[in-house]
RNA sequence: GCGGCAGUGGCGGAAUUGGCAGACGCACCAGACUUAGGAUCUGGCGGGUAAAACCGUGGGGGUUCAAGUCCCUUCUGCCGCACCA
């Protein structure tokens, strides 16, 4: 370790002297604060309520920067409200279920209950040394029976109002994991864990009826002026709303008929064909034994074999086969060839679309590629589309042409016309469509909440009574290498009785997503040892919403989603007053090194355990503050680290040096005829308040908030150069910035705190005020400009008015240099700030 | 392709409402103290010049007395979405 290198007992002595024991007064106040209780709250109504929480993380065993980064934000958050005046709530707990215990179960052969336990003990003693003022006293692990007891419960709340159900439906395996994934999970085709390319598998699965709130999803982003925009508007995509207009079109010959949903009922006199997604339930109908039979299978077989990438990445060449059939557009009677093509997908819409190629890119190319017509029924102002001719669809607005009485029509209009018309003949009408779909929640693994479902071959599916609650996870399993859950070998488990009729049943063996655990437990922490119900509604109305939730903005759309849904069917049953779960919501960038995320298989993580040993946690918390405002992205830097160790040990040796001169002075109330150096101390002292106040409360800017008090310290030194101190000045200065230091470095604080004479702890303090009459200033020095460029500097009264300034100005010799010869054609005055003069 | 964010010294970053570009820190340089310094303190530190002038916030254009900040245009990087009818 740099800096701790010493190589005779004489230098270690004298070395030591000069830095502060941060290995002795760490731990030493952790215990007093731990022994003492500070951090517990209880609801207390005579203050203001302030619920401060930071995302739980997966205990993977250790701590990464990325979870000491967020901490350290949210617990300058908690310690500042708490000094405001705030009843502040700061829980800590664990995200506890998930594959890495069954991974390592497999591997090393350790229980994944006995691994996560290891995990947990081992990263709370981490965090513990981090000195973060967390209410221990309500951790919760979502893996524990009386967690996941109520995960169960809000399970079958959900199924008794129909928001949990089983369908059978094709989804996204991800054969490495063995299991299926919410739709949310797949990235670019492969699974958002282990990147392994997804396969798409028929299967009996229960889902989450999110689709029923995605409107108030959408409409109460609105509601939300503390989330970034990008969040938001990530949210908004994912829903994706898109107004239309469904409606059915009669197959030429049969009495079948096809629904398709469109967002251009204007250009519904351009179609020229229509198409089938290939998993569309018409096709095998339509096609068996015609001629064109044998074509479609081949279509559709290679399709099934393709992978979901490939298959809906716009990069891949529509492709598709005639199917022999004919649909009857309603508008005008002409009969339209049906075709099934790649590119219409079964999962969004009716799985058919009505194809439009003049004024629809997709479908012009594959128009283009098969030489079926483009017609123009959509003309823009001034321009004359000829159908032959484009060589891109036209998608604007414009006036409708080629549409029967509709014509002249703006496409605005012609949208309301067309639904109006096909309501009118009960063929169509207009509806909304999203892109957000059910979100499937079974996970075919061990390590998750059990599904409280039983299966009967009489009564059929049968959620377990209330009272059966929990499910219990069986502890002692047996993994198989065959990737199975190991769920299905326990006969305890699996071998039921019916809760309806008694008789022998099979029990669900699959396991909740732990999303779900994650959806609620904001919740639980406001009352967690509830015994026998999820939550006490009291003390979830005192604290809820949370005030300010931090976390990575890789939650933006899963978790942050699934919690929003919960807080509205929560809000729907009664049990929740609130609708939206979070109020504020900061996403902090990500800690990297060497300009890339740290990663273990990339080489370049640092361990937060190596730093606090090295450097203490004060300095670990200053640097990661420090580096960088807290939603962008943090370079870490070794010699940044050893910057802040150098600066904490300079605040170290200023308070100590000053500590016994101090202990025992008085700070006035007002001070009187001051001189010049021990007002612009003060001065120093109270600005620092003001910008330390300020950039925590309303900027989270962390970062300018330290750099400010490194000013307040630099000033203190050079003030210490001083032949006359006044010892008053000092003290108020040295007390404040005790105070403005102690949420970013609790400990060092806090050791300071007592040293220059203070009986209280530092965090049981108010936070400071700043006295307006410090900051008034007799003299100010302001720029004088010439034709905008800097030429003199000068000090003026505070107070001068713009005609006072201009004449000052004029007066300066370097000014009248600068402008003699010239005419002055305007003078620009900024009281307070500057003068521009403009000369020709 | 669409949407969003960003681009400022050798580096991390600051400039909050259009008003002194580069606060604070790192690195570097010099001095002091010193048996010693990888400790500490003091000073310097965008380019340029002997000193000035002058140039400088990815590039080009514009608005303005004044632009890192506003407008247009363009390049680069990151993030999200991506055949959603």
């Amino acid at each position: 370790m740099r800096g701790f290198y010493v190589s005779s007992p004489e230098q270690r002595r004298k070395y030591m002297q000069v830095r502060y024991n941060f290995k002795e007064i760490e731990p030493k106040w952790q215990q007093y604060w731990e022994e003492n209780r500070f951090y517990i709250v209880t609801e207390d109504e005579s203050k203001p309520k302030y619920y401060d929480l930071e995302m739980f993380p997966y205990p993977s065993g250790n701590l990464h920067m990325g979870h000491v980064r967020n901490y350290a934000i949210g617990d300058v958050v908690a310690r500042f409200k708490t000094m405001n005046g705030f009843n502040v709530l700061h829980p800590m707990g664990w995200d506890a279920f998930g594959l890495p215990a069954e991974n390592a179960a497999i591997k090393h052969g350790t229980p994944p209950s006995v691994w996560t336990d290891a995990n947990i003990a081992n990263m709370k003693q981490q965090l513990k040394s981090l000195g973060i003022s967390y209410d221990w006293t309500r951790e919760l692990a979502t893996c524990k029976p009386d967690y996941y007891k109520f995960t169960q419960w809000l399970f079958l709340k959900f199924y008794e109002r129909g928001l949990a159900y089983k369908k059978k439906a094709a989804v996204n395996w991800c054969p490495s994991c063995a299991t299926v994934l919410a739709n949310e999970q797949v990235v670019d085709g492969g699974c958002e864990r282990c990147g392994t390319l997804v396969e798409k598998k028929s299967l009996e699965q229960w889902f989450f009826k999110i689709t029923d709130y995605a409107e108030r999803l959408l409409q109460d982003l609105e509601r939300l002026p503390g989330w970034p925009d990008k969040v938001k508007t990530m949210q908004r995509n994912w829903i994706g709303r898109s107004e239309g207009c469904e409606f059915t079109l009669a197959i030429a010959g049969t009495d079948d008929t096809i629904s398709v949903f469109t967002t251009r009922p204007d250009t519904v006199f351009g179609v020229t064909y229509m198409v089938l997604a290939p998993e569309h339930p018409l096709v095998e109908k339509l096609t068996r034994g015609t001629p064109y039979q044998p074509a479609v299978d081949e279509f559709i077989n290679r399709m099934k074999y393709l992978n979901e990438l490939a298959r809906t990445s716009s990069e891949t060449e529509k492709e598709g086969v005639f199917t022999g059939a004919y649909a009857i557009n309603p508008v005008n009677g002409e009969k339209v060839p049906i075709w099934i093509a790649n590119y219409v997908l079964m999962e969004y819409g009716t799985g058919a679309i009505m194809a439009v190629p003049a004024h629809d890119q997709r479908d012009f190319e594959f128009a283009r590629k098969y030489g079926i017509p483009v017609r123009v029924v959509i003309q823009p102002d001034g321009e004359l589309l000829d159908g032959d001719q484009l060589s891109s669809a036209y998608e604007g607005d414009g006036r409708m042409v080629n549409s029967g009485e509709f014509n002249g029509l703006s496409s605005e209009e012609g949208k309301q016309k067309v639904i109006a018309w096909m309501e009118a003949r009960k063929i169509g009408r207009g509806t909304v469509n999203y892109r957000l779909r059910d979100w499937l929640i079974s996970r075919q693994r061990y390590w998750g909440a059990p599904i409280p479902i039983i299966y009967c071959d009489e009564c059929g599916t049968q959620p377990v009574p209330y009272e059966d609650l929990p499910v219990l996870l069986p502890l002692d399993v047996e993994f198989r290498p065959t990737g199975e859950s190991p769920l299905n070998y326990v006969d305890q488990f699996v071998r039921t009785a019916c809760p309806n009729c008694g008789r022998p049943a099979r029990r669900e063996t699959d396991t909740m997503d732990t999303f779900v655990c994650s959806s609620w437990y904001y919740i639980r922490y406001t009352s967690p040892r509830a015994a026998d119900k999820p939550w006490d509604k009291k003390a979830a109305d005192y604290w809820l919403p949370v005030d300010q939730y931090i976390g990575g903005v890789e939650h933006a759309i899963l978790h942050l989603m699934y919690s929003r849904f919960f807080t509205k069917v929560l809000y729907d049953m009664g049990l929740l007053s609130c609708e939206e779960p979070f109020t504020n919501l900061l996403t902090q960038g990500m800690v990297l090194k060497e300009g890339s995320k740290m990663s273990k298989s990339r080489g370049n993580t640092v361990s937060p355990e190596d730093i606090i040993n090295t450097y203490g946690a004060d300095t670990a918390r200053l640097f990661i503050l420090f580096a960088s405002p807290p939603e962008r992205d943090l370079e870490w830097s070794d010699q940044g680290v050893e910057g802040c160790y150098r600066f904490l040990n300079r605040v170290w040796r200023l308070v100590g040096d000053y500590a016994d001169q101090v202990r025992n002075v008085e700070v006035p109330a007002t001070f009187d005829n001051l001189p010049v150096a021990d007002k612009e101390l003060r001065y120093k002292t109270h600005s620092t308040i003001k910008k330390v106040s300020e950039d925590v409360e309303k900027r989270f800017n962390f970062n300018t908030a330290i750099s400010s008090i490194m000013e307040l310290v630099n000033t203190l030194y050079q003030y210490r150069e001083n032949a006359v101190q006044n010892l008053a000045v000092v003290k108020e200065a040295l007390d404040n910035l005790i105070l403005l230091l102690s949420p970013f470095a609790p400990h060092i604080t806090e050791e300071l705190w007592r040293a220059t004479g203070h009986q209280e702890s530092v965090h049981l303090q108010r936070w400071p005020g700043y006295d307006e009459k410090a900051l008034v200033k007799e003299e100010i020095e302001i720029v004088v400009q010439v034709n905008g460029k800097v030429r003199e500097r000068a000090m003026v009264p505070a107070n001068a008015t713009g005609k006072e300034l201009e004449s000052i100005a004029l007066s300066l010799d370097r000014i009248k240099e600068a402008t003699s010869g010239k005419t002055v054609r305007k003078v620009i005055t900024v009281p307070g700030k500057l003068v521009n003069i403009v000369v020709q």
